[in-house]
DNA sequence: ATGGGCTTGCAACTCAGTTGCATTCGAACT
DNA sequence: AGTTCGAATGCAACTGAGTTGCAAGCCCAT
């Protein structure tokens, strides 16, 4: 996705031993300008080497707990991952096709900053923001 | 949840036979100040009469799709279920509390407006947005 | 070399939701 | 009345995404 990224550092600045496969998950998903379902990245992976269902799952779950990965919902059954937020990669809402399932990224002016009001509103801690508009994107729009 | 609604004369407006379990199912979402997981909205029905897990997620099904009942994603595996926007129903966003799972409205001034502005980013169109805000809710936040 | 702690793999499981097909019921048509 | 048709419901078995339990492999420090 980003020339900003090493991977391997990205990994060891959290704490996260570098392994192959850790490495390699975390390329796939950043080397996409869009959030994979976990069999897209499966797929990335494989690739490139062998991984098994289980480990992926796990590591996901360990990337998105040290926030280099963020996990998405599409309004359908299966997560998406994308980046987490960087100084580079700005939190941003994101667009998801009904018709062919695919999750787009969109700008993060998109994202409202007072977004954050709730926050102060009631007795709540807010920790995370998922802004997600849903409808036909433009390729589908096409080859109707 | 509210005085305005008649569900049986929403089930009809919409062109839906009003059968007895339509009508309890509607009813059931209805009557909540938040919006319920399909287990829970099928605890809800049994309370009255005995009903079917698949005859539920298929009326559940057809309320989403004439437009009675929305379905949210909650950031985690179970869809919740909440009334559909209606004159006296505006469109909202929703806070799940990560610790319990409880889903709660938010208002709807905290959608902010220029949302839309989408709609015309870009060649696609926009059906549906869901903002959601995830954290620990009030009730959480005493028992810790 | 050996013991303990990560990392990975494999099989079996869970959970929410779905599919296929049978049954029931009421309106409609001889 | 008997038949037929379609819509509504039920039951069992399935699906797909993600999870759990446990074994095996690997590495590093005693």
């Amino acid at each position: 996705m980003c020339k900003h990224c090493d991977y391997t550092q990205m990994l060891e600045v959290r704490g996260v031993d570098p392994t192959p496969l850790r490495e390699e998950v975390l390329r796939s998903v950043g080397e996409e300008q869009r959030p994979l379902a976990a069999a897209e990245i499966m797929a990335a992976v494989q690739d490139q080497m062998s991984i098994n269902k289980v480990t992926l799952y796990r590591i996901l779950d360990l990337l998105v707990d040290k926030g280099l990965v963020k996990r998405l919902s599409a309004g359908d059954r299966a997560f998406r991952y994308g980046m987490g937020e960087t100084r580079h990669h700005p939190d941003h809402p994101h667009f998801v096709c009904s018709a062919c399932g695919v999750m787009e990224c969109l700008g993060p002016h998109l994202l409202p900053s007072n977004v954050k009001d709730i926050q102060s509103k009631g007795n709540r801690v807010v920790k995370n923001v998922e802004l997600r508009f849903e409808g036909i994107c433009e390729s589908c729009l096409q080859n109707d």
